[in-house]
DNA sequence: ATGCGTGCAAATACTTTGCATGCCC
DNA sequence: GGGCATGCAAAGTATTTGCACGCAT
């Protein structure tokens, strides 16, 4: 049993929801992509694969997936929206490359400590953050 | 002379594009707002003010300031989206309470430094950030 | 004068919602 | 069996685009 299911089946008893056949594959099709994947992208993979499934019901799924904070919204900044899976529910930020899109996925433990420190500081239970540097990679530095 | 006027324009001839009236005043009316603001409450504002004002110019111009990064753009999560004029460029990040929807400036050093070492440490070239925290607020953890 | 930028409206993209039916508990 | 969740289509939003005209350079 994955981890997600578990968060996500606690999540769904919380709010007295019911863990239907969709939103088992929705969150079974989000473990086995592994990095972030578009809405859009997604939907129609799961088609191709001759499942049904509603636009309807990824987006309200999704919607709850993010109010669990299983999962993450990275804006791209091209217009692209991307959703990602927290692993663990470990916080990893993003760096992307603006000449080539590439995303990387950090983890930084003084970036942690520095934004923990400054949540203490203003009294604010921090439960969720998105960071997202934009740039250029090495790679296109040299071009 | 404002330093947005001025990098907009730096930015502008660097395209080779026009400082027309309606990029001035959109310029304007940001600078004047001060803190962040909604595509649309900002027609709005400028429409009652008795200013002609096409939404798709403001969409155009919007794109080219981001694109500048002169203001940024703020996902606050509920379906609302912000942007934001960046002072003086200089990068603050934002502290989003989930309950009442307040939102809190915040610029540290520390959080500020973590990252430069962290972009530094895989060569990245970072221009631009986005942080934002989410939780809840002093005052909405004592309701 | 030249041609980029604007305004307008239509087109497109994205997301939500109402309602009848199906399925989980 | 009761009622929440789904699928479908339609309705909302948000954003982009084509084109004729106006204005900045």
């Amino acid at each position: 049993m994955n981890d997600l299911h578990d968060k996500f089946t606690e999540y769904l008893t919380q709010q007295d929801q019911r863990y239907t056949t969709q939103r088992r594959e929705i969150v079974d099709a989000i473990i086995n992509k592994k990095d972030h994947f578009e809405i859009d992208e997604f939907i129609s993979e799961v088609h191709l694969q001759g499942k049904r499934l509603a636009r309807a019901t990824v987006y309200r799924t999704v919607k709850q997936l993010l109010d669990a904070k299983l999962i993450q919204k990275i804006d791209a900044g091209n217009g692209r929206i991307y959703y990602e899976y927290n692993e663990a529910l470990q916080h990893h930020d993003h760096i992307i490359c603006n000449q080539c899109g590439k995303i990387l996925e950090i983890k930084n433990n003084h970036i942690e400590k520095a934004i923990k420190l400054e949540c203490n500081k203003l009294g604010f239970q921090a439960e969720y953050r998105s960071l997202h540097i934009y740039g250029t990679c090495k790679e296109c530095q040299n071009n």
